[in-house]
DNA sequence: CTAGGGTTAG
């Protein structure tokens, strides 16, 4: 091989070959590229090396990178580090490690960079053994007090749920840095102790920065408490870190849940204002959130603003059109994504089977399902079988969904049960719901949900012994059903309302305005719908909570506070029941009011008495 | 060199 010694040539081939990496989108034009740097002799330039090792790593050709490594004579600890690093942050982590281990056979010298890399992979994997194995590398090596390698370890430890340990750790540093301190919080929020997370937080004497605060509101978000979570961005916003895109993105998260279109659009546009780039992540939250809170239109915004969309962003955009019920729109952009050039995966697939079952697409959501493995060598997980029993389900064909539960290679979960029962609810079939309503109890005896499905479905089967004895099951287990919930936002506030709940400041008026209502619903043919009120024996009783339901409440408070006209937004924790699904149909015709609801799964459009989910749900 | 981030079935 000849080697060029003019540094000029070398100059030029080193600034010739670089971009051609950067735009390098195959493994042809990457070994391309290896040949001709290889020629120019650039293969012996720790830079270009550098490069070229890391684009192969990152480009999940890390094969590649392996090979070119191992044909490397004697390969420096920064190059050892360099492969280490690489491995550390790619789709297989574990390679790190083998490294390492490689490493020690061969006694290559480490130094203080080689753990804080590998106990990243260690942290990437959640793998705890080896990160005790690791800790005591340092140990004996002689790294116990170096602050990177310690922090590292904090952090091995929090993400592998050892907060004990990673605690233990950060007291015996003599002085910790920020990096300790949020690395010590992180292991308590992923314990989900956020009360003691957020006294280690309150008592950081080193300035928070931005990765503090994301911390505490990530934790917040992951636990479910997203109003803390948005309390806390409030307040950092009052304090003197600039959020960046990572928080935005995790307060975003907590308006998606929360169903809280105002806050999210305000961070919209402080995105904007502030010119915050819009990377993968923070498109794919915003797309999310604009699609929980009812915009779909905005979600397309901007999803079409976006110039490289990823796999994650398509996948973000078809989820939401899943939501809404649009099934057809979601099957669109699915074979958009597609003539692209970018390849969906396990999650694309969820998605947009997901959306062919909430839009009764029976045939499109087959084909998918059956092209996963053979088209795209993608193996079905059970969230696919989930969707598939549903989609079938729903449609009445519950042979076929029973077929694929007996013949999946995995354990039925009890989404899978659930989704069954739900079929066998729909299309009254009791025997097979009461024998899966049993089982149901038996995987899962403290769910109070559980035994009222149960007794529901003897119920519709009049067999009225055995959804009594079902309920007193329940009430000896001290289980208790989660009371429905509906909340609606009127400028900005949101109003709480629970299921036969008086402590509204406006009850009074509340309940008068939904008599006026009822008579006029009544005016139009309305009759209670006690169908799914079953466990009640008198009519009158049904009927009395029906009318509470809190969903109701809600939409009575809307039409009291706005304007004739105004859309009403309506977010619920449960499923919306068949009464109130009539209702509000009725509602949107009778009062001329779009109206729109968020339920546990899906989104309701109202309008004129009729609803996006041709009462498919 | 170490710390914070995404889309998913009911």
């Amino acid at each position: 091989m000849q080697v060029i010694s003019s540094s000029f040539a070398f100059e030029h081939n080193l600034c010739e070959t670089m971009p051609c990496l950067e735009r390098c989108t195959n493994q042809k034009e990457l070994k391309q590229i290896h040949a001709r740097m290889l020629k120019s002799g650039l293969m012996q330039d720790s830079y270009a090396m550098k490069k070229f090792l890391s684009f192969c790593i990152s480009s999940s050709t890390s094969s590649y990178a392996q090979n070119v490594f191992d044909a490397f004579d004697r390969p420096d600890t920064f190059l050892w580090n360099l492969m280490i690093r690489g491995f550390s942050s790619s789709h297989e982590p574990e390679r790190s490690i083998l490294l390492y281990h490689r490493m020690l056979c061969c006694s290559a010298p480490h130094n203080e960079y080689t753990f804080p890399f590998l106990l990243k992979a260690c942290s990437n994997l959640s793998a705890f053994e080896e990160t005790k194995q690791i800790h005591a590398q340092i140990t004996k090596f002689g790294y116990g007090n170096d602050v990177y390698a310690v922090n590292s370890l904090i952090n091995s430890y929090a993400v592998t749920g050892n907060f004990k340990l990673a605690h233990l750790l950060f007291e015996r540093i003599p002085k910790p840095d920020a990096v300790s301190w949020n690395s010590v919080i992180k292991g308590y929020t992923k314990a989900g102790k956020m009360d003691i997370a957020l006294t280690l937080f309150r008592k950081m004497p080193e300035k928070k920065n931005a990765v503090s605060w994301t911390t505490m509101i990530s934790g917040y978000v992951q636990a479910g408490m997203n109003k803390e979570a948005l309390q806390l961005f409030h307040e950092m916003q009052n304090s003197d870190v600039e959020p960046d895109n990572v928080s935005l993105a995790n307060a975003l998260s907590a308006c998606a849940q929360l169903g809280a279109l105002e806050q999210g659009k305000w961070i919209h546009s402080y995105v904007n204002k502030r010119r915050i780039r819009i990377d993968s992540v923070l498109c794919c939250v915003l797309i999310d959130m604009y699609a929980k809170c009812g915009e779909m239109e905005e979600a397309l915004g901007v999803f079409k603003n976006m110039k490289k969309k990823s796999v994650q962003v398509w996948t973000a955009l078809i989820s939401g059109y899943a939501y809404h019920g649009l099934g057809r729109e979601a099957i669109g952009k699915f074979m958009e994504m597609q003539k692209m050039g970018v390849k969906p995966n396990v999650i694309t697939f969820t998605a947009a089977l997901t959306a062919c079952s909430y839009a009764g697409l029976v045939e499109e959501g087959k084909s998918l399902f059956y092209s996963m493995e053979r088209d795209y060598n993608l193996k079905p997980t059970i969230e696919h079988y989930g969707c598939m029993v549903d989609l079938l389900g729903r449609a009445g064909l519950l042979d076929e969904a029973k077929c694929i539960i007996q013949k999946m290679p995995l354990k039925p979960n009890t989404v899978i049960w659930g989704a069954l029962l739900k079929a066998c609810q729909i299309h009254k079939n009791i025997e097979l719901g009461e024998e899966i309503g049993e089982i149901l109890i038996k995987m899962d005896p403290n769910h109070g949900g559980r035994y009222v499905h149960k007794a529901k479905i003897h119920a519709m089967g009049k067999k009225w012994d055995k959804a009594a004895e079902t309920r007193r099951l329940m009430k000896e287990k001290g289980v208790a059903k989660v009371p429905g919930c509906s909340t609606i936002s009127l400028e900005g506030t949101t109003h709480e309302f629970l299921a036969g709940d008086r402590s509204h400041v406006e009850i009074e008026r509340i309940q008068y305005k939904w008599r006026t209502v009822r008579k006029k619903l009544e005016e139009h043919g309305y009759v209670p719908e006690l169908e799914d009120m079953l466990l009640l024996v008198d009519d009158e009783e049904r009927e009395a909570i029906v009318h509470q339901h809190s969903e109701k409440l809600a939409i009575t408070y809307g039409l009291i506070k706005t304007k004739p006209g105004t859309t009403l937004r309506i977010m619920k924790n449960l499923r919306v029941c068949k009464d109130c699904h009539r209702v509000t149909k009725l509602i949107s015709k009778i009062y001329k009011r779009d109206i729109i609801m968020r339920d546990r799964t899906r989104f309701h459009h109202f309008r004129d008495g009729k609803c996006s989910c041709g009462d498919y749900w």
